[in-house]
DNA sequence: CGTATAGTGTACCGTTCGGTACAATAGAAA
DNA sequence: TTTCTATTGTACCGAACGGTACACTATACG
């Protein structure tokens, strides 16, 4: 019952690193045998729809992470610029500052899109809907709230995008500064 | 010599599409067969190395397009607003107003990236570069316009993510106004 | 015309793909 | 111990993969 480790639960991260590294489509099963150390017939037991079934359920992991660590925060009635400001540091965090890529945004980015798009499109709009609500508390007007949090997500997927192509992470902490300046201390657009 | 078509040029194009649809991993030669009604036999001998070299190509092609119709009119002299507004117009159109990925990010984020890093990189130094000696002739300090053609550039890539995330063309459209206005109107940040 | 080269159709290669079958094992519960 | 379920190893499947061999046709050029 009390298991030390609870097999899905713990190789899930490790699914997500491995779409990370090689998308959905270049990701194989062999490999990701290799990555957990187990054979088909567990991995199978595991997610008994194969390779869609785990893709899904890193996404499912992803989205309770920002769930727990970004949104829900954001929803909170009694927030401030300094809860603002811990949204970007989540945000660095999770992406370790410009050194990992956005699964969710490089998966749109592929025909596998089509298959998880509920999915990601939640994903970018609970993280708008969120932020939007959490401006317009601290001060900033419905319709510039909204046009702000969509500026800040999509600065964070371009840095994510240029950080990667220049391999170069200071781009994405460059981004994330420059965001969290504009938004925190000053309304000034 | 005068041929009509030119085959090997003309499919470039049609590769691209199938790259931008399916990621570099997840094209098949078959599919590439389908859409440009040429045999393996036809393909191969246009792209010896195989779909390595349609890659590159393909990564070729969109350089081109972007040396002529953006890199260089922002290497002109004598720049004003309303070049860096054609810069707009430019992307737009190259973009299809948000329908239409960059290839070249969406290579970035996937492992297929390490093949095919020098000509991403280059890709976007090369746009950062231009744009930021623009803005530079257009008024702005050197260090000002790095930083706003970084902006820039990030905020494209973020939106094309954005508007293929929501499938909502119009997130695209809506950040590049939003960034046009921001350089080509004023200089206050 | 003849000849060379550019381009193509067909059949095939070995490998890897995602996925399955099933018997064997491990571990907790009785 | 027995028993049940959770987990795993091994062997295998047909299909698709990227790529090659080679003979064939079309076309340009002399």
């Amino acid at each position: 019952m009390t298991k030390e480790v609870a097999a899905r639960s713990d190789i899930i991260p490790i699914l997500g690193e491995v779409f990370r590294e090689y998308g959905y489509s270049g990701t194989s099963l062999s490999e990701i045998t290799k990555r957990t150390g187990l054979g088909k017939s567990s991995l199978y037991h595991f997610f008994p729809s194969g390779k869609a079934e785990m893709a899904e359920a890193v996404l499912n992991d992803i989205d309770a992470w920002f769930q727990q660590n970004v949104f829900i925060p954001l929803h909170e009635p009694k927030i401030t610029a300094e809860s603002i400001n811990a949204m970007f540091k989540a945000v660095d965090r999770y992406f370790q500052s410009g050194n990992r890529i956005c699964l969710v945004g490089a998966i749109a980015l592929n025909n596998t899109r089509d298959q998880f798009i509920q999915k990601i499109s939640a994903y970018f709009k609970d993280w708008i809907d969120a932020l939007a609500l959490a401006l317009n508390r601290v001060g900033y007007s419905r319709s510039q709230a909204r046009i702000i949090a969509e500026e800040v997500v999509v600065g964070i997927q371009g840095a994510l995008v240029l950080a990667r192509s220049l391999n170069d992470p200071k781009a994405f902490t460059r981004t994330l500064n420059r965001l969290r300046k504009k938004v925190v201390f000053c309304s000034n657009d």
